[in-house]
DNA sequence: CCACTAACCTGTAGGC
DNA sequence: TGCCTACAGGTTAGTG
């Protein structure tokens, strides 16, 4: 489900009605995700408040004035909602018209303005995780992230100095978090379409004999950028299921150019291509072989 | 060190 | 209808 426009757009949603609130309980209903929840997971979130909701990369940080921050991933199926009803007792949780199939985690907040709050985190397939940390430095999921896609360190130049020797298909080398975080199949289809790149051309490709960033190389980084910040206007995209923490679903699938679009002509005005589909590192790619040459 | 594959897990869509 | 296969937005562990 969610890439960076996806993850940031569940922020959005919980932001307003998580910060300034108090944890009052948590309920694992199964001991791991994708791994175990960490040691005294849920003593540790009972009691705090969350003075507010960040994102780094794919991840969601739930900052605690514990001085913890709470990490999560969401992996293809995570999601977050909200359910709003009251109950007395934690046994009201398991009523089986609140609590869902695959909801593995249950929260009990107090918020000043808004009052009772009930927070499910839902997760079919348990790619997603969670986690706990004082220092971000301590964390090992945020310690290799390479540069949110919408700062400074995030630019051409730095690309180029890393795609210098890099026979790696530029589909892989965008994919790679260390390179710029946030990245996903979709909008790695999206940006290389917009930036006239062809998927498995080899990143080493797109850097001159002087080390210089190629043209398409700055014009992938502006794509980057702009189809991640036009996905976020729109609230992410909605695949099969995917809801933001106030139910709503984004509507940019509906702009996706290439992506899940084989055998479709491509959408360049003038272009006479047809999308193609390959796979590269068993994942999906889509892009135009004809105005798509880099 | 890097690069590639397999694995994690469930649900669904499509072919027969 | 049922059964089977392929595939799905992500990341990590293992192998070479």
């Amino acid at each position: 489900m969610p890439e960076l426009p996806e993850v940031e757009t569940v922020r959005r949603g919980l932001a307003p009605w998580l910060t300034g609130a108090r944890i009052l309980e948590v309920d694992l209903r199964r001991p791991d995700l994708r791994f175990p929840f960490p040691e005294g997971f849920a003593k540790a979130l009972e009691g705090a408040t969350i003075t507010g909701v960040d994102r780094r990369a794919k991840y969601l940080l739930v900052r605690l004035s514990t001085g913890h921050t709470w990490l999560s991933h969401l992996g293809m199926t995570g999601s977050y909602r909200f359910e709003k009803f009251t109950f007395k007792e934690a046994s009201r949780y398991y009523e089986p018209t609140i609590v869902a199939n695959h909801d593995h985690m249950l929260m009990r907040l107090e918020h000043p303005q808004h009052g009772p709050l009930h927070l499910l985190y839902n997760d079919p397939r348990r790619f997603g995780f969670m986690a706990l940390f004082r220092n971000e430095a301590d964390s090992p999921f945020l310690a290799d992230l390479g540069p949110e896609p919408f700062s400074n360190s995030f630019n051409a130049r730095d690309m180029a100095d890393r795609f210098q020797k890099k026979a790696t298909p530029i589909k892989a080398a965008l994919l790679d978090q260390r390179v710029v975080a946030g990245l996903g199949n979709i909008y790695v289809s999206e940006a290389l379409y917009r930036a006239h790149i062809r998927p498995d051309v080899k990143a080493q490709t797109l850097v001159t004999a002087r080390g210089e960033p190629s043209v398409r190389l700055d014009l992938l980084a502006r794509a980057v950028r702009d189809v991640l910040t036009e996905a976020i206007e729109a609230g992410g995209s909605t695949l099969r299921d995917f809801r933001d923490a106030d139910g709503g679903s984004g509507y940019f699938q509906h702009s996706f150019k290439v992506y899940d679009r084989e055998g479709e002509p491509c959408p360049t005005p003038g272009c006479a291509g047809v999308i193609e589909r390959i796979v590269q590192s068993g994942r999906s790619s889509f892009f135009c072989p004809v105005c798509q040459t880099g």
